[in-house]
DNA sequence: CGCATTATTGAAAACCCTTACATTTTCTAG
DNA sequence: CTAGAAAATGTAAGGGTTTTCAATAATGCG
């Protein structure tokens, strides 16, 4: 029933092959793998064969046979599909290139799926792990940290010691953002946090504090929306009801929407009283009215080097740098003055 | 250097199992596929060892004794992810439960790659192949009624004879649509077609021809945004400046939110000269304003369901329906009268 | 206690490849 | 034409499971 079996016809394996062109299977292998040293004679035999035939071969055979599966695990988290497109384009199509297929795995925030996936991972035998970190919990990263294998951290620093990662840095955005309106003598600034991304939250709280240390003021402006809040908009809307603030600072365009709504409701006029960045920039940032002020970043490219780098990984070269950030470009629009 | 190979640490196989057991290797397999014929002390002492010797299967070569792989390919199309996010975690949960893998493929719009993944699945032996067929073109739906393999078509009614689907039958949606309006007397009713899901777009003309007809009028409502235009946007903009109608239907949330802005520049207000319905929910329909009018369709079990169906199909079960419709919800909010 | 069953276990083939090593063929030069 | 070297090909051992069939152990009964 399975491997397409319709049955009675015979699967084709490189025996097959083998046989009707009149060579052994060690030649097949040879012409498939694109070993030079056959010659052109036979391996036209052998092509002419495969042809024939239909002959593909059998990657899981090869994999048993190679101690390799060229299939790589990428670890996202629920939920992130909407911001994380063009990432996962640039990562499969560079998966694509160098011939190795992705398995999908999502984990749900709140709940320790790790130990799950890197179960399922080493009883499949990836050979790497992708994971998008922003959002992991802190024991997730523990788990994490205790398990061997060639591993990329995408979005955020990596916290593991070993690892590479491909990042963004966020909180040096928000160093400088922040420093731009303390430079003039705005202090009044808050990020939303909605604890769904902590990783990345926690670092656009350290850039800001790091700004204010250096202005000789304390940091506190953070809204933490509380887990157990079901409607996030309820809550904005009800604390812009009773707050103001200079600048709002949040991290997904989903909360800088809930933040342009919720003070439209209360006549806080975006951006002549407050004004608000949107740290990731999406689609529809640019789309919403008015257009949201956000850090545009290569997307594409984060996913292509972290495919890119975990092939370097995983053929063996040495790879000196751990880190690499990619840059970012604040783009004001109509949300700020 | 693979298969998380320290080097020095011996692999540990169903072999070492079976020694450190004191048992053969069959006993061992017996154990792990939970066959009932295994004494309980030997099962203990099987398990004992297994976990002392932290023993996973080694999932490749499972596959390759099974010829099967408890894998299946998903194929979505590039930049889908935005609206497929909910879809992907049901299929995903799913999935787990039943623990298969999903391995992730993209088409691009307009570049028939279908037979270079199928290549792709074949080669890795998934056990099925999933796929979500909004903007498939014709040729690669051709290309895969050509293709053995267990195979479920997800979003829209499947056009392979013998596949499966699970879908959401927009076409009687809008067809019910459009024919309220016909009904109130309002025929000035076009659809936006940005050629990116033609296989979907044509669903929603096919509905509001039928509408139409049924009231004895012929439709011929739709708008093609050229392929060749760059910013559909402007495209758009520049429409609205000329042309006003009582009722634009859009397929995606992006195509809605370009037209609430481009009729805001152009003075039309909305929906008290004209009305908008989104036909695909998203998040973003609820957050823009005014909040978007559209469909509610059980994202999320459209691909749970999917995935089941798979299952059953791969178990071997007799699949007698093999067209599974879910049901929408018109949701009538801030865009409509 | 001994035999016929039945429950449990083991041996070995199969799954389909890769590759080290052995063997054969081809080529080169004397 | 032949030895020796180089190139091409073949043989067979692995890779880690599952599963059939045979062998052994346990059980029940007279």
């Amino acid at each position: 029933m399975n491997q397409y079996g319709n049955g009675e016809k015979k699967r084709v394996t490189i025996y097959s092959v083998a046989k009707e062109a009149g060579v052994s299977l060690a030649t097949v292998s040879r012409v498939i793998n694109e070993s030079d040293v056959v010659k052109e004679n036979t391996k036209k035999k052998v092509q002419e064969a495969i042809i024939k035939l239909g002959y593909k071969p059998n990657a899981v055979a090869q994999g048993l046979a190679l101690k390799k599966t060229t299939t790589i695990a990428l670890v996202v988290p629920d939920g992130s599909f909407n911001y994380i497109d063009k990432v996962i384009n640039g990562l499969l199509d560079t998966a694509k290139i160098y011939k190795y297929n992705i398995t999908l795995h999502t984990t749900t925030a709140g709940i320790n799926e790790m130990n799950e996936i890197i179960d399922n991972v080493v009883k499949s035998r990836a050979d790497g792990l992708i994971l998008y970190n922003d959002a992991f919990s802190a024991k997730e990263i523990e788990t994490l940290n205790h398990f061997q294998i060639p591993m990329v951290y995408l979005g955020n620093k990596g916290t593991g010691e070993s690892a590479c990662c491909v990042y963004i840095d966020y909180e040096q955005a928000v160093y400088e953002l922040v420093t731009r309106y303390l430079n003039n003598g705005i202090d009044d600034i808050v990020i939303i946090d909605d604890r769904k991304n902590p990783t990345s939250i926690d670092l656009l709280i350290r850039g800001a504090s790091k700004a204010f240390n250096e202005h000789g003021k304390t940091f506190g402006g953070f809204i933490t929306i509380p887990e157990d809040v079901h409607n996030s908009y309820e809550f904005l809307s009800n604390y812009f009801a009773h707050n103001k603030h200079k600048l709002v600072i949040t991290y997904r365009d989903s909360q800088a929407i809930a933040v342009i709504n919720t003070c439209t409701e209360n006549n806080i006029r975006i951006p002549d009283e407050t004004e608000l960045v949107c740290i990731k920039d999406s689609r529809y940032t640019d789309m919403f009215r008015p257009r949201i002020s956000s850090f545009i970043v290569p997307s594409y490219d984060l996913g292509a080097l972290a495919m890119r780098i975990m092939t370097k990984l995983l053929s063996g070269d040495i790879v000196r740098d751990k880190e690499f950030k990619l840059n970012y470009v604040y783009k004001a629009k109509e949300t700020t003055k």
